[in-house]
DNA sequence: GCAAAGAACGAAAACGTTTAAGGTACTGTG
DNA sequence: CACAGTACCTTAAACGTTTTCGTTCTTTGC
């Protein structure tokens, strides 16, 4: 590999002058960076990152914690997305990303990121219960975390508060009074933003929702939805409207729906969360939130650099990304039966 | 942060003892060993990285060039989970991952390599007409390539041939006679593979297969198989199987069929490829080929680490692995009416 | 008792950068 | 002409490792 002491060779200079040619510095002659630059390019230079790494201590490399509990890891659609937006925002400002492993246990997350001098790290998806990743959120490197938030570092979230209002007050203008939620599991911060935000919307609705409407299933597992629908079906009083942890649980509450001689939409109501791919492929078409899963990575990214780039001036804050309710079939205008009687 | 020399001090020997310590080397003592390892510990030693890359040539890191032409990137259901299986299998024996970047265009993939000291690279998704992954390919890192066959490189691929052969015959031993194939685009090898094992298999079972059931729409992409099913459905005689790219373009073509007012399996019977996602939370559940992409994965990593571990005796092989037939409702038995008239 | 071999450790160079400190030659100023 | 100022470049150290080649001391074999 052609290095830097090559290059001083070849045009007669120290290698602190081919270094500070190649990085633009002030005191080096115009004359002697063309030269440089047009040998460098040549001989096919480019900088060793681990020696630069070692004497900068800048690795221009960012480390991401994709860990779901469930074990799922990138076939997990949402954070895959929203990974994904990271991705490209950093790589559009000149950082790579590393994934902070977790096979090997020889190192903590926290000594990880130190053995590999990250610049930074995104906490993507982690089960934020798990000591090492506490250990991690309350080191000094600079961080940003998804769906999450911690006193520590800048986060950025889908609206959920907005997201779930949104969708219930939808489902309202539809005629439905009796809609149940089915949410994911309680430990999850997304999961108490939804659901308090569907308890504030439904009082200020004035809607008396019976507990035995709100259930608690798993995310992105179709089958204990499916069960828990068929339990609400079974109720004397059963909702006209379920709304479901996302857009894959939905799924199986369709189908335990559609097993139980019902029609989706005409009979029972259902929505979804997230705007997947199924969501949008599906017929009847799926009433759920989409989430911009994109641009939430792009923004971690982008405040990620920053607060690499500028400590200073960079102080830790929220942000919030708006998603959009995305109408589908498969809720229908309910039309009470009481009522048309009248 | 601590460093060899740090520990050096504390044990009152010298840095090269304290580093042949650590990697355990044979001409150290057993108590100088013990005590030098019981420092490191005490004091939170780890390894820099970048030191140990820049002397060494080794990073123990590995590079994912993970490029779809179509844009997609992480949310390309197959590949991440093929990514994952990577991960997971990569990280287990001691190597982190890293994406090759793409939006960096300062230095080309090959470049990127050196640049960042990857001992290896796994082209798991790609756009192969693309000069610069030439470029990489035929270049003299240690390298696998995932569904794309390369003279120069270890493949590991799906078993196309068998998975065609199997989704063909299962169809024919359920009656269908009037087989459709609506594939991928042409250009990709995994295209060309199937499409081959369609005619070979549908040519042994002496089915004459008409040109106008052959066609060409997207990977992925559900509007292009919805457009083609409805011009097959128009077709004096028209299929009563289709076969589709991948489960999300069959989910196109059920659309298609459900709007034209006919029955999946009852009167249409489609089947997908990849058994993703959709194909297992949809009822009537879709006839599919299950690709073992976690297993694709990790035999990926683990031959991987060989070519990079003992280049030696590792030469370069074709790995091929099996999916699995999902059989669904999808595919109902066809009773032909001629047939049955008799 | 002595040479040879082996065990345990250290000194120093090297990997490819960056950068502080310093040096030289030129330019303009009073 | 002396001086400061500037523009340009070099020297050398440093980042944290690994590794080659010694060196010293102990053991072994005869």
């Amino acid at each position: 590999m052609v290095s830097l002491k090559d290059i001083a060779k070849v045009c007669g200079v120290s290698t602190a002058t081919v270094s500070k040619a190649l990085n633009n510095q002030k005191d080096i002659g115009e004359d002697t960076k063309v030269k440089v630059r047009d040998a460098a390019a040549k001989m096919g230079y480019f900088p060793n990152s681990a020696a630069r790494a070692l004497k900068t201590n800048r690795s221009y490399n960012l480390g991401v914690l994709f860990q779901d509990a469930a074990g799922r890891g990138l076939t997990h659609e949402y954070f895959a997305a929203v990974l994904n937006g990271f991705k490209v925002q950093a790589e559009s400002v000149g950082y790579d990303i590393s994934f902070l492993s977790s096979g090997n246990r020889q190192m903590s997350y926290y000594e990880h990121c130190r053995y590999r001098n990250f610049d930074g790290v995104a906490v993507v998806c982690a089960d934020f219960r798990d000591s090492e990743v506490q250990e991690l959120l309350n080191s000094d490197i600079p961080m940003v975390t998804i769906d999450y938030l911690h006193q520590n570092c800048t986060s950025v979230s889908s609206d959920n508060v907005k997201g779930m209002q949104e969708l219930v007050t939808y489902i309202y203008q539809k005629g439905h009074r009796k809609i149940a939620y089915i949410h994911g599991e309680l430990f999850s911060y997304v999961t108490k933003e939804r659901l308090t935000s569907f308890y504030r919307t439904t009082d200020s609705l004035g809607l008396e929702i019976p507990e035995s409407f709100i259930r608690e299933a798993k995310y992105l597992v179709a089958k204990p939805s499916a069960q828990i629908t068929r339990e609400l079906l079974r109720l004397k009083d059963s909702p006209t409207c379920i709304i479901y942890p996302d857009d894959s649980s939905a799924i199986g509450g369709r189908n335990a729906i559609v097993e139980a001689g019902l029609r989706i939409g005409g009979d029972v109501s259902i929505a979804g969360y997230d705007g997947n791919l199924i969501s949008r492929l599906l017929h009847p078409k799926l009433t759920t939130v989409s989430q911009n899963a994109d641009k939430i990575g792009k923004e971690a990214a982008r405040h990620l650099v920053k607060a690499i780039e500028k400590p200073k001036t960079t102080l830790v804050q929220r942000v919030v990304i708006e998603g959009n309710l995305i109408p589908g079939q498969s809720v229908e205008d309910f039309l009470d039966v009481e009522a048309s009687d009248t």
